[in-house]
DNA sequence: AAAGACACCTGGGAGC
DNA sequence: TGCTCCCAGGTGTCTT
């Protein structure tokens, strides 16, 4: 499941591979992932160079000289590339053919992903409310604090929000709070300034580390070499419910949050405001 | 206005 | 072995 960690990856790739190459034929084979597909992308990117490829959010953003194509690879999107003789695989929907003889291909199993297609000088309306990147030094412990300050929902839903910073997945939110020792379901408006520190901090760090290490290892993610990433060997907590936590040996919990599977440690994240009846269901 | 629920989709695993 | 059921995940949209 491609997180910001793994779409960096892949624009890693992708930039090595196929930048200042000409489009030289499109084979679209299914209309319609997430959304519908631009019925004219092929007419729009024949003939057309490769100039850049950039990302902003989960968003890769493969620049043309008269446009730029928008990919969001959903669960299970990725891109190939590939001797355009190459098999077409299951679940290959759109094909890219460049004049070097290569082909990038996207394939997406679940087809939550979507393409589209934009001009430079319009800000695609997926992209016109996201918040700040979290690399960037404008994701801060004082932007932090005030996004948290208008919200009384659990601290996990919080940083998974678009508008409040881009990226944080699942798996990510869960790390991040772990490393921080906060309760995934403490209220975003009760932490105190430390802790908000600790985790703008801990969303930087895990990110980080992850870009490093090509993105995580997981069932459907493939970079564009069709290598693995390797972090999900460094995963503290994330798919490792019951399973003793790292710091302190306690068995991890799980539970669901907003239909999200969530693993915490119930002894190093405490939640700071103790009601009756906070025991976790 | 904010927050929760739901839809979208397939393959893999569990359970029978 | 084979069938059915459930679950994973991101995010836009609908409902409360």
């Amino acid at each position: 499941m491609p997180e910001l960690p793994e779409v960096e990856t892949i624009k890693y790739g992708l930039q090595k591979s196929i930048v200042g190459q000409r489009v030289i034929g499109v084979r679209m084979r299914r209309k319609k992932l997430r959304y519908e597909i631009p019925g004219d992308l092929p007419i729009k990117l024949l003939g057309e160079k490769i100039v850049n490829i950039d990302r902003r959010a989960k968003y890769l953003l493969i620049e043309f000289e008269h446009g730029q194509m928008i990919v969001h690879f959903g669960m299970s999107g990725y891109f190939s590339v590939c001797a355009v003789q190459t098999p077409i695989k299951k679940h290959d929907h759109v094909l890219i053919d460049l004049a070097n003889g290569q082909s990038l291909r996207y394939n997406d199993t679940r087809r939550f992903g979507l393409i589209d297609w934009t001009n430079h000088n319009t800000t695609h309306r997926l992209l016109a409310k996201l918040g700040p990147e979290p690399l960037a030094p404008s994701f801060n412990p004082d932007y932090l604090q005030q996004a948290l300050k208008k919200t009384t929902r659990p601290i996990k839903l919080a940083i998974m929000d678009n508008a409040v910073v881009v990226g944080v997945g699942n798996i990510y939110a869960n790390e991040s709070l772990f490393m921080s020792k906060i309760h995934p379901q403490n209220p975003a408006n009760t932490l105190r300034p430390e802790s908000i520190d600790s985790l703008c901090q801990s969303i930087k760090t895990i990110l980080t580390q992850a870009v490093k290490a090509g993105g995580t290892t997981l069932a459907d993610f493939q970079n564009a070499d069709g290598k693995p990433g390797y972090f999900k060997q460094s995963l503290s907590v994330y798919g490792r419910a019951n399973q003793p936590c790292l710091a302190c040996n306690t068995a991890l919990k799980q539970i669901r949050l907003a239909q999200r599977t969530t693993v915490y440690c119930p002894n190093c994240q405490a939640l700071t405001t103790m009601e009756p009846n906070d025991h976790d269901n």
